[in-house]
DNA sequence: CCGCCACCCCCCCATATGGGGGAAGATGAA
DNA sequence: TTCATCTTCCCCCATATGGGGGGGTGGCGG
């Protein structure tokens, strides 16, 4: 690592959020914030102006989302490490975001050594911190099977059992069974209740 | 105001929200951080550790959320001064943390300027700042009633038409009435569709 | 090997749901 | 006032749902 200072853009619609960066990256002095972002569009035209090494990017951002700023982003300056910061590592658009070349994902909660390891990481060209929303790509496995996941999302749909067993090609008893496991498994007593309990769990979605 | 400091705790489970408010706040003399929370319940305890003239509290927080904790902090330190920090201020749970005594609402948005502000304000017993959550109050309404959005929530927890009734001293009747003006409002099939749309739009939950 | 579990299929039946109709009071806007 | 909307309640009926029983396959790990 030479002498230069790691040149980082922060693109948060919050302001705090950027104070609290800006804090915790202050105390490394081989790092320097050089522009601040609110939205995805600013970021994108941020990046053009001042070229950083790395950019720490929310994704809920108005005007333009992190994951399409990051996909604008690359297409131009691909050099460009770009960290998807978020509140929740399980959200769709992380997927999206890695999809179009963000090199790390960072939760909000992630503690001071993480966040500087994971700036360190990315300018080193490793980019092992994306496993970081990996530990639980299913957690709806864990207390739902595939299957059920699959019959429990196109009843939240508002598809009736029989609608569901074509979809799936399979008997409509079979798709009451599932239903049924559902229904113990979550502790629910109707479908509506297993799905407001899976939704609220970020399951569902897709 | 004599010469004491404003002893602020700081409530949210986001490290870098805790930080950047800290940074904001380390700007003003009269002020100090004598604490942090990273859930709701965390900061009931904190606050009786503590008795800290200013909470700031974020509403999304685990354990208890922040309209909770408001509540739970002011029964037992009235003259505690809470504040919200969101960063959605239409969100339905600010009306019940402004319910529960909160004096502020703050958006995460808000410049240094406006934070601080809000803190002197509260401090000084004026609370003009609520008003900042007024503009949009019922997103929700806009698309379904009072009365089908409660019947909805109820739909939600698994209960039946006629369970429902009786919760809310009705005919199952009526409840079916409502259901069936939810389904054609949201487009929906089945009530099940009609809990997914109304939970991925934001309004249930409470 | 055998048990466990996911997955599939079939029967039964009571109840819940969704959709159609009509009606009435209360409110508030046109 | 008339009109629309919200709320409440009533009738009808076909279908969907939830719960119970039974059966079968295949895989995985003790």
């Amino acid at each position: 690592m030479k002498n230069n200072l790691t040149r980082i853009i922060i693109a948060d619609d919050h302001l705090i959020v950027r104070m609290g960066m800006t804090s915790v990256i202050s105390f490394e002095k081989d790092m320097s914030i050089v522009g601040e972002a609110e939205t995805g569009l600013d970021a994108v035209r941020k990046a053009r102006q001042l070229k950083p090494d790395v950019i720490i990017m929310d994704l809920m951002m108005p005007e333009m989302n992190g994951a399409s700023a990051t996909a604008a982003i690359l297409s131009e300056l691909p050099q460009t490490k770009i960290i998807i910061l978020t509140s929740f590592t399980g959200a769709p658009e992380v997927r999206q975001a890695v999809d179009a070349g963000a090199v790390a994902v960072l939760d909000k909660d992630s503690s001071q050594d993480v966040i500087i390891s994971a700036i360190r990481n990315a300018v080193a060209g490793k980019s092992p911190s994306i496993q970081l929303q990996e530990p639980d790509p299913k957690p709806p496995e864990a207390k739902i099977t595939p299957r059920q996941a699959a019959v429990l999302k196109l009843v939240a749909k508002g598809f009736t059992n029989k609608e569901i067993a074509r979809l799936l090609n399979i008997g409509p008893e079979s798709v009451k069974e599932h239903i049924a496991n559902i229904l113990i498994r979550l502790d629910a007593s109707s479908r509506s209740e297993a799905v407001a309990i899976a939704m609220s769990e970020g399951w569902l979605h897709s």
